[in-house]
DNA sequence: ACAATACCTGAACAGGTATTCACATGTTTA
DNA sequence: TAAACATGTGAATACCTGTTCAGGTATTGT
């Protein structure tokens, strides 16, 4: 996240940034918000982790294996995505089981890739 | 929209997913994709500058005010958006207008937004 | 107890990224 | 024409981020 101005003190608007939607500038704090969350997903590696775990629960190792990552990245990778609450996971043993949280992540790659997948418009339309 | 298959111990053949949704690991060169869009959505000031042509149309200057940045900072980060087409512009004199390209910004905001609003369900549930 | 396994974590380095600065390009007005 | 304006661009710096490496904790098996 980079570091914002904060010049001295919030835009015009609804100062509560809880729940509003779009109809007015976010708040910085809401956008560092939206930024660290979209930040997670901006990775490739942590793209397949979710991506192999939509397919099935899966343990550390299995998954290392799986994206071929060390199990050490994998698991950087994974307290990144338990922090953003993007997967949740069981302890069974000297196993864990990680698995995605919700359906959320896939709503975000249908929109994503509905978005990278449409054609490239003629984008001047200049006068 | 793959549904969790059985969990047992054998990961599927991690084979090429060419751009196929979640029914397979994510080849590299989609996650690739994948990150590279969301990581442009993983920065505030362009969220900030995001929400601000949601409101309306815009010049780079306005923006610049709109948002606390210089204008270069603002050019800087258009040029992003528009490499990922997610802003569209037209050029009217020496002023040139920017707009959201289309919808998929607010229904990938609110997703998030829902995601982000999630109460803090206790997360351990382990034998 | 010991060793092996499975996972987590902190530090540090490498690579990527955003901002600032200075200047370039193009446009309108005097 | 020159000057003022609006925006775009390249280089350089500082910052952020992901991986590796080394070591740590906890659990299982002999």
């Amino acid at each position: 996240m980079p570091t914002p101005r904060s010049a001295s003190d919030e835009p015009p608007g609804p100062t509560a940034a809880t729940d509003a939607p779009l109809h007015a500038i976010l708040s910085v704090e809401k956008a560092q918000r939206m930024a660290a969350f979209f930040g997670v997903l901006g990775d490739a590696n942590r793209w397949r982790v979710l991506s192999a775990l939509a397919l099935q629960e899966m343990r550390v190792r299995a998954l290392a294996e799986a994206v071929e990552m060390t199990e050490s990245a994998v698991s950087h990778q994974l307290r990144i995505l338990r922090t953003m609450r993007l997967v949740s996971y069981r302890k069974r043993g000297r196993n864990v089981f990680y698995c995605l949280k919700d359906a959320h992540i896939f709503n975000l790659y249908r929109e994503a890739s509905d978005h990278l997948d449409e054609p490239e418009e003629t984008d001047l339309e200049n006068e």
